[in-house]
RNA sequence: UGGGGUGUGGUGUAACUGGCAACACAGCAGAUUCUGGAUCUGUUAUUCAAGGUUCGAUUCCUUGCACCCCAACCA
């Protein structure tokens, strides 16, 4: 791993889960024992803001020598599926922890039932034969009382008689549900009766066809914890209300340890992007971007493929912090740690995004010179490589101005500059196309000047990347832009696909130096002063932009003259 | 409408439980540079509001205000 921008010796950042673990440490309660859970719903893939969640479950258990386990929270069996299992265990694995051997909720069932029918013989649930409707009307609203379930007062025997023909299957769904003999007067909604099994005659991923009874995840979660002897049980700040039902439901069962701790935390939000999973698979339904791992969406498969490095993403993680505010993070600053890890680790290689062609009038004809540049200047440990010259080269079209404007150092008719690695040429004209389009700028170089430096110490303003023509390779590269143009999608208008950039996207083919050519599926290379460039898992010469280098030209140009 | 949670520069996060409000990103200025990158130096800017307690309040008290969550047989 690489290491942290804060300085090393000081303290992890002030948190206030690890500070609750702390405490209860001092007090010995869970025996000093600290153990947690990543509990993902597999019915869609992991994206960024899981990616906090797993650096927080993970990290906690890891920093107090415990264990976090991977489980799925499979309580549904409408939406979920086997496929999501796999992904995000491999997701998890990548990002940087070990999963173990997954656990399922559903594995739990049985002492779930169980414990429901001991929460029945002790008078804390009941079977209720209402509709959702009416059930819902029932519960009252912020502010007023519900109302109790004239089924609430039903005698044991018949609810575990029901509740016994409910698993065997008797009862099309909807008939019966079993609730949980709570408070209908409580100021606190969860504790209104809460519902724990509804009976659903649905396959599921896992168990099959053995159940038609499926509890609710509040009903699976705490007394999955207790099973797994979980302490921490560390989830997102909207189950704050729930609190209390994980409490009241542990402190009513018979359990074989110690009662484990719920603690809420704020999720991670991003600007220019969506993470909830009802709008990302909107986007890809809709056709608007390519698939789960469209490089421009913030899943974890997304972002693998356009080249983050997990460990900038958990680096990314630790720096922001634990807390209880609702906040949204700038994606500049997550993009900010990508550059930081991949300035240090990517090679370098020229490659001309939008090619015109530089002509070197004094250059022997049919002459090729091989030049030598570092791979990595920030890594000597990298190497060189060997990059055919020749005097006729593909530049960037914005390396070159007819007109300069001002502060504008690159090639203009009269200037110098350098071609990286190689020469100092100087401009000595320009063709343009029949529509008065640059197409050819002329030039000699300057032969005492090889290897970039001038013998007598005569400086240049700018270096510029260059690509011999008739060496080139051909490469496509996909150019993003953010997904979302406003902040928060959907703000203005509460639908975030009216903030849809619709030009987040843009195929362009370039011409790139041969080294290119041999880059490894999945590697990131930093195109020189372009920025980082992914090569693409599957096809061959695509290459997808992870980030841009940062551009200050472009803070000069926005600066008021 | 009742309950719960949260408010610190432009953004995000800290401040040893009352003692000079700090760190990072972004911005600005300069140095340096064979990437207008990176690096280095400097710099602008912050405690939701009003009262109170106190020598002293981001921290404690009171009253407001704003935002988020809760009335799925979703998680």
């Amino acid at each position: 791993m690489s290491e942290h921008p804060r300085a090393p010796d000081t303290p992890p950042a002030a948190n206030f889960v690890r500070e609750l673990v702390l405490a209860d440490r001092a007090k010995g309660d869970f025996g000093g024992r600290v153990q947690t859970r990543f509990p993902p719903e597999p019915n869609g893939y992991l994206h960024i803001g899981h990616a906090k969640a797993i650096c927080v479950d993970f990290g906690i258990a890891e920093e107090f020598g415990g264990i976090c386990k991977l489980r799925f929270d499979d309580t549904n069996p409408e939406t979920e599926e086997t496929e999501y299992v796999d992904a995000i265990v491999d997701d998890v694995r990548w990002l940087g922890f070990e999963p173990g051997e997954p656990l399922y909720a559903s594995d739990y069932f049985e002492q779930l039932y169980q414990w429901a029918e001991h929460l029945i013989a002790t008078g804390f649930a009941y079977v209720d034969d209402q509709d959702a409707e009416t059930i819902s009307a029932q519960r009252g609203g912020y502010g007023r009382p519900g109302v109790e379930s004239p089924f609430r007062s039903r005698d044991v025997e018949e609810n575990l008689d029901l509740f016994r023909r409910m698993r065997a299957g008797e009862f099309a769904d909807g008939a019966h549900v079993l609730r949980a003999k709570a408070d209908m007067q409580h100021d606190n909604m969860q504790l209104r009766d809460p519902i724990m099994y509804r009976i659903r005659h649905e396959h599921h991923h896992r168990a099959g066809d053995a159940w038609v009874l499926y509890p609710t995840y509040d009903w699976a979660h705490g007394q999955s914890d207790a099973i797994e002897g979980v302490t921490h049980s560390l989830c997102s700040l909207e189950f704050d209300s729930h609190r209390a039902l994980y409490d009241w439901y542990l402190e009513h069962l018979p359990l074989p340890g110690d009662q484990p701790r719920q603690i809420e935390f704020a999720r991670l939000e991003l600007t220019h992007t969506v993470t909830s999973k009802r709008k990302l698979r909107e986007l890809i339904d809709d056709g608007l971007v390519d698939g789960w791992d469209d490089p421009r969406l913030p899943t974890l498969r997304a972002l693998r493929r356009r080249g983050y490095p997990p460990s900038a993403i958990r680096e990314f993680c630790e720096f922001i912090g634990v807390g209880k505010t609702n906040s949204r993070h700038q994606i500049e600053l997550l993009e900010w740690f990508i550059r930081n890890q991949l300035n240090r680790t990517a090679p370098r290689r020229m490659t001309v995004l939008h090619p015109i062609k530089l002509v070197i009038t004094n250059w022997p004809d049919g002459r090729t010179e091989m030049m030598t540049l570092q791979n990595n200047p920030e890594d000597p440990a990298d190497g060189i490589r060997d990059v055919p010259f020749t005097g006729e080269l593909w530049i960037e079209a914005d390396d070159f101005m007819a007109e300069p404007s001002p502060k504008y150092y690159r090639l203009s008719p009269g200037s110098e500059v350098r071609l990286r690695g190689a020469f100092f040429v100087k401009c000595t004209g320009f063709e343009t196309d029949g529509q008065g389009r640059v197409a050819e700028v002329h030039c000699t170089y300057d032969p005492e000047t090889r290897g970039g430096n001038s013998s007598e110490g005569r400086k240049v303003k700018a270096t510029i990347h260059w690509v011999s023509t008739a060496h080139a390779i051909d490469v496509r590269v996909a150019l993003y832009d953010r997904l979302f143009t406003a902040d928060v999608p959907g703000e203005r208008t509460g639908e975030p696909l009216d903030d849809l950039n619709r030009n987040s996207k843009t195929v362009v083919d370039a011409k790139a130096e041969p080294a290119v050519a041999a880059a490894a599926p999945g590697q990131v290379l930093q195109f020189e002063r372009l920025g980082y460039f992914a090569a693409d898992g599957a096809e061959r010469s695509l290459f997808h932009r992870t980030v841009g280098l940062k551009v200050e030209w472009a803070n000069i140009q926005k600066r008021p003259k």
